[in-house]
DNA sequence: TCCATATTCAACCATTCGGTTGACGATTTC
DNA sequence: GAAATCGTCAACCGAATGGTTGAATATGGA
């Protein structure tokens, strides 16, 4: 599974590592901070969480004791451009979408 | 996985379902007609294709004995809205995202 | 009617996935 | 130095995945 598009479609595929990368949204966190809202091992979430640094979605950076993990857009990019051929995404109202990201790039 | 996003990314992972959906993008296609360039059997594509209609991104329609494949880009477009909030908007507001999200999902 | 075509079903197989537990190495703190 | 904290590793487990083959079910055409 070398392809690129297969491991960030395959990582987005488990609802715990899309919720992990919406934290991650918000802010960097350190690995015990990720687990904690989750009912399942340190280890799990490890694992999920190599899984996304496979795929290229995080990088993990570790400083003392602590691991850092932190968003890498990046290759979502990729599988949204790759989502984008399928054009035909007629029900999204794109103008709305634009004012969004432009209130939110310029605002506060 | 009862969730639409898990199977759509689940279905999205493999290279052989990709390949099948660019393919349904020029044009309607039979079954057969789907397996004809994959070094695997009918039977294996028949199971993609199944993959694919549970996860909506296809439908199925038999006429006479042929049964026809078709794409259908609605169930890529939840997906697609989820992952342009990541690719475009990171470091971003999460809240007025989840708040824009709802809106383009349930409105009108 | 008989045969070919289109597709799925059922059983099987090897591999991967998502989780567990317990031990371990590294780092900080007391 | 001892103890607590952070995170991973290794082994294991059950279930799901992606493929095979062979038989079965429709349907269409001669």
């Amino acid at each position: 599974m070398s392809d690129p598009l297969d491991t960030a479609f395959s990582a987005l595929a488990d609802p715990t590592r899309r919720a992990i990368l919406a934290m991650l949204l918000e802010d960097d966190m350190a690995v015990t901070d990720v687990a904690a809202p989750f009912a399942m091992s340190l280890a799990a979430i490890s694992k999920h969480l190599g899984v996304l640094t496979a795929a290229g979605l995080i990088s993990q950076e570790k400083r003392g004791r602590v691991k850092w993990c932190k968003l890498e857009p990046d290759a979502l990019r990729e599988a949204s451009v790759w989502m984008q051929g399928f054009g035909q995404m007629a029900g999204i109202d794109l103008d709305a979408f634009e004012r969004f990201l432009e209130a939110e790039l310029t605002g506060d």
